[in-house]
DNA sequence: GTTACATTTCGCCATATAACGAATTCAGGC
DNA sequence: GCCTGAATTCGTTATATGGCGAAATGTAAC
């Protein structure tokens, strides 16, 4: 008998109740992005989404890698990312032609076209 | 653009992300079950089942019928049911084996042996 | 109509969760 | 070593959620 399907099934489907958590979700779809990246998008805290982004991970949803100061997440590969790929998928169809998640691949686009350093700097002015 | 993709997504995202109802779920597979019988297997207040289904329905996860005073739920089925039913698949298959829910379909068997009427009489029993 | 009773709705309480800002961590440049 | 700065962790606050019991609803039996 598995012990804890329960509990990582459960961890998946909290991870996918939060609407932010699923615009990450989606906006990683086509590749890695820098946190302040994500930050740009949601136009959130960065310690607000930091935490969205460590309960992705704790579902193994997502996956990191640290490049110097900054901090670069994808969704799981592999068999990491196995378990929860199918309802991944399933949300991705779900949400083919949403105005918001198409909203946010927009604002990504813009803030894709610089790289960190920069659209840090512009973070730093806007904030103060 | 589809205005309300990320709202019935989330819907159902929510719906799935308490244990309980997944325990729900997971019960009304074979087919449809009285809400006494529900409450027998979770062993919480007829309330607190009631406000799971409700919810459960809210995001057409679950259908329901009357009859008499009993209430019937059960799996959505055909165009209702459509829009969900790959995530409810992958979500019983993450389950299978486990032991919680193989517990539930143990103590639902002793509760669907009898009809509602001497259920219910025996909750009555116990509660007083 | 009145009663009995399965279910639902309502009001309330305890806990969980999402958000922020402040403090901390850690890597790179001086 | 000492800043600078991206990210995370921590502490706090507001809201959301799950639970219960009491009251309301609606149906069957009398």
């Amino acid at each position: 008998m598995n012990q804890d399907a329960m509990r990582s099934t459960m961890r998946v489907t909290k991870a996918l109740s939060d609407p932010q958590r699923v615009r990450i979700l989606m906006m990683l779809r086509p590749g890695e992005l820098c946190v302040c990246q994500i930050v740009e998008v949601l136009a959130l805290a960065p310690s607000t989404v930091s935490k969205h982004l460590s309960i992705l991970s704790g579902a193994a949803l997502v996956d990191s890698r640290k490049e110097g100061r900054w901090a670069y997440y994808r969704i799981s590969e592999g068999a990491d990312g196995a378990f929860a790929r199918p309802v991944l998928k399933w949300v991705a169809d779900a949400l083919r032609g949403d105005a918001a998640i198409a909203q946010d691949n927009k604002t990504l686009g813009r803030a894709v076209a610089c790289d960190p350093e920069t659209l840090t700097r512009r973070q730093r002015m806007r904030g103060k």
